[in-house]
RNA sequence: GUGGCCGUAGCUCAGUUGGUUAGAGCGCCAGGUUGUGGCCCUGGAGGUCGGGGGUUCAAGUCCCCUCGGUCACCCCA
């Protein structure tokens, strides 16, 4: 490629997002804030980017996302900070900067950047939306927060998703569980595969979460941290399970559910979907985080949280055939063949008095200027000829129905076109509703 | 960061053992229709064949490098 072709065009990883699918996006994310504000939920805006030591020391130092996927940069003033690699941190800081009455509930939508090699369902630059919870540990807390996110994707009509549950414990259980399943592995190490027969004494969890055989294999057996939990854990637990069950929601305990971040703590939870078939099937996930906002600098804080990715649900939702693109159709579309004047004002008359209007431009002919009216997915055509401007008139033509077009006073215009929309006469399309008959 | 595959028009693609002015469909523009969209017909615009170098009388085609895309590993949404 030449440079000239390689600046026009988005950074590796990226992507524009246009009509008509930004409508999708639009009307996803209002779907989303209704269920979540009926929820008393808020919305929560944070910046875009934050000190990078937020990341570092809530997501921690050996996690991979830290370690080399983070967009960090210095800005003039020497400040060491980093674009948002995920939604959760930023709204905890923002928490213990704000110390609103508890429990704090918010929502988010934001964009997340990691450096890593794109690939289908995974980009540089991604979509969340997600919620938060801060200063309450009562489990039945985590069965809300979980169901929001199952809501969600039962919304757009998702069908193939399954909901993994685990549980990491807490302090007092997971460092024993640690050493057990570090002692466990330390047996079976020549059978582990090469990466993690290296690595299993550092994080041991991880090689339950290997996908490769040998380490599946070696595994089998190795003792699952549900079985070890402390007392206290272990009724969580409990309480999570039987509150989804009572509300609905299916989940399959999977002991090798292990987040890649290392604030988690108890109930961890993510959604994957079956018709991706792709290696990017996760689409949301979350869970309990109850030492975060004191790695932050806060008081001690229970907090729990999900985010569901909006490229990867929307991946799932064509994959599903379900969640349609919509349009925004227009009602009238204004044909103008004399000077211009009659559509420069009919435009905005009809746009004041609430239809959506648009109108052809540079004075094409009249065939050019209804092929465009066509095109458009507009109702009616609003024509004004050498005729009508003479007489004050204006013609409109419906153009999705069979109806014969009619010419009333141009002052009547507007009434005209909403009466052939309410009529029906005109318009009925069936593919079109927009978001903001959802919201 | 590692590996596989792929780069020809706005889009999807064809292009023979290397051989003349690189094609099609769709889309776009105009005309057929000096006041009427869709269907049909005709015409037109639009290409540094990703870029650079090499082999050759001759390269879209073969070789090398490079850039980009894509898929997978890793990790995650």
């Amino acid at each position: 490629m030449s440079d000239d072709v390689t600046v026009a065009r988005a950074p590796s990883g990226t992507h524009d997002v246009l009509a008509p699918e930004s409508a999708r996006w639009e009307l996803l994310v209002a779907r989303f804030a209704r269920q979540v504000e009926r929820a008393g939920y808020g919305l929560a805006h944070t910046p875009i980017f934050e000190d990078a030591r937020v990341f570092r020391r809530g997501m921690g130092e050996g996690s991979d996302v830290v370690g080399k996927e983070m967009y960090e940069f210095e800005d003039r003033g020497g400040r060491l900070l980093a674009l948002r690699p995920e939604g959760t941190a930023p709204v905890v800081r923002a928490f213990v900067q704000h110390r609103p009455p508890t429990p704090w509930k918010a929502w988010y939508v934001t964009p997340a950047f990691r450096y890593e090699r794109p690939q289908a369902g995974r980009y540089r630059q991604h979509h969340q939306l997600g919620v938060e919870v801060l200063g309450s540990a009562d489990p039945d807390l985590d069965v809300e927060v979980i169901g929001l996110a199952a809501r969600l994707l039962a919304s757009v009509g998702l069908g193939d998703v399954v909901l993994h549950l685990h549980s990491m414990g807490d302090d007092a259980c997971r460092p024993v569980y640690v050493e057990d399943l570090r002692r466990y592995l330390a047996d079976r190490r020549s059978s582990l595969c090469g990466e993690h027969a290296e690595r299993f004494e550092a994080n041991p969890l991880r090689t339950l979460d290997c996908k490769k055989e040998a380490c599946r294999a070696a595994t089998v057996d190795a003792p699952h941290l549900l079985d070890a939990l402390c007392e206290p854990c272990a009724a969580h637990f409990a309480r999570v399970r039987t509150g989804l069950a009572a509300v609905g929601v299916a989940a399959v305990l999977d002991h090798r559910l292990v987040r890649g971040f290392d604030y988690y703590t108890r109930t961890t939870f993510e959604f994957v979907s079956g018709a991706l078939d792709g290696a990017q099937n996760g689409i949301g996930g979350g869970g309990r985080y109850d030492g975060l906002v004191e790695m932050l600098g806060g008081p001690p804080t229970p907090g729990i949280g999900f985010g569901v990715g909006i490229e990867r649900l929307l991946l799932a939702c064509d994959a599903e055939a379900v969640f349609p693109t919509v349009a925004h159709p227009l009602d009238a579309y204004v044909v103008d063949v004399t000077g211009g004047e009659a559509a420069r004002d009919l435009t905005e008359e009809l746009r004041r008095a609430g239809l959506a209007a648009d109108r052809a431009f540079d004075g094409r002919s009249m065939r050019s200027q209804l092929k465009s009216a066509d095109r458009s997915g507009a109702s009616v055509a609003v024509i004004v000829g050498a005729d009508e401007l003479e007489h004050g008139q204006v013609t409109l033509r419906p153009l999705r129905s069979g109806g014969d077009q009619r010419t009333v006073a141009r002052a009547e215009a507007a009434a005209a076109v909403r009466a052939l929309l309410v009529g029906g006469e005109a318009d009925r399309r069936p593919t079109t509703h927009r978001p903001k008959d959802e919201a």
